[in-house]
DNA sequence: TTGCCGATCTTCT
DNA sequence: GAAGATCGGCAAA
């Protein structure tokens, strides 16, 4: 399901206008035999989506400010989705513009490069959390589509078929050598690949505050 | 472009 | 109490 996406639309529409975002960057998390699924451990009342119908959207809060959205792949019961990472604003960039903060100057390239820029463009928040994509007066929607063939922002995609690559997630700690990213080949709103960096404990940066900057060892070098 | 770092809070152990 | 499917600002390369 995950490659297949690429190229869909996600569209939203609010009082506000519609924005929609053409897919160029998923991750792939599945259920019982993947450690980095939030569905890993069973249901939730954070998850419980995950588990419910195909086709709906399972929206998540994380780091204390950002929603992520996926949109719910497998069967009910089994507890598959796919993440969606970024994508290319292709209507509304002006309200998407004024959602993200930006700066009128400022190509759209990172309007949504990153799945929490993603939702922020598209306003998906807890509200949107169990919205079925697939219902035909649903607000928020997935469309079929494609990496389309004379669009100038598709660059080089447009001489050719659409080249799909393949590679580990993003910031997972977990299963982390798995491939299960998939994205547009050569699409500038493709995230930057970020390996998970796991972060020092509380009690760890108070300890380490009290030493000197000169003293304290490089990151990433062991202690 | 890369690397570092803090902000901020929900969820789970 | 700790970790986390992140991002933006800043400095350095």
């Amino acid at each position: 399901m995950a490659p297949a996406l690429l190229g869909c639309v996600l569209e939203h529409s609010t009082a506000d206008g519609v924005v929609a975002v053409s897919l160029s960057e998923v991750e792939a998390y599945m259920a019982a035999d993947d450690p980095a699924s939030h569905a890993y451990r069973g249901m939730t009342a954070r998850n419980a989506v995950m588990f419910g119908p195909p086709g709906h959207a399972y929206v998540y809060f994380t780091y204390g400010m950002h929603f992520c959205v996926n949109v719910v792949c497998g069967p009910p019961g089994l507890a598959e989705a796919v993440l969606l990472r970024a994508g290319r604003v292709t209507v509304g960039e002006e309200l998407a513009r004024e959602r993200r903060g930006f700066d009128p100057a400022r190509a759209p390239r990172d309007l949504a490069r990153g799945p929490a820029r993603l939702c922020q463009a598209l306003a998906i928040d807890r509200a949107q959390n169990g919205a079925d994509l697939c219902g035909p007066a649903s607000e928020l929607r997935m469309r079929a589509g494609r990496v389309d063939a004379g669009d100038p922002a598709a660059g080089d995609l447009a001489e050719q078929q659409p080249q799909i690559n393949v590679g580990p997630r993003v910031g997972v700690s977990k299963a982390a050598d798995i491939p299960w990213r998939f994205w547009l080949a050569r699409d500038p709103t493709v995230s930057v690949y970020r390996p998970s960096v796991p972060r020092a404990s509380r009690s760890a940066r108070r300890e380490t505050a009290q030493v000197p900057a000169a003293v304290r060892a490089p990151r990433g070098q062991g202690s």
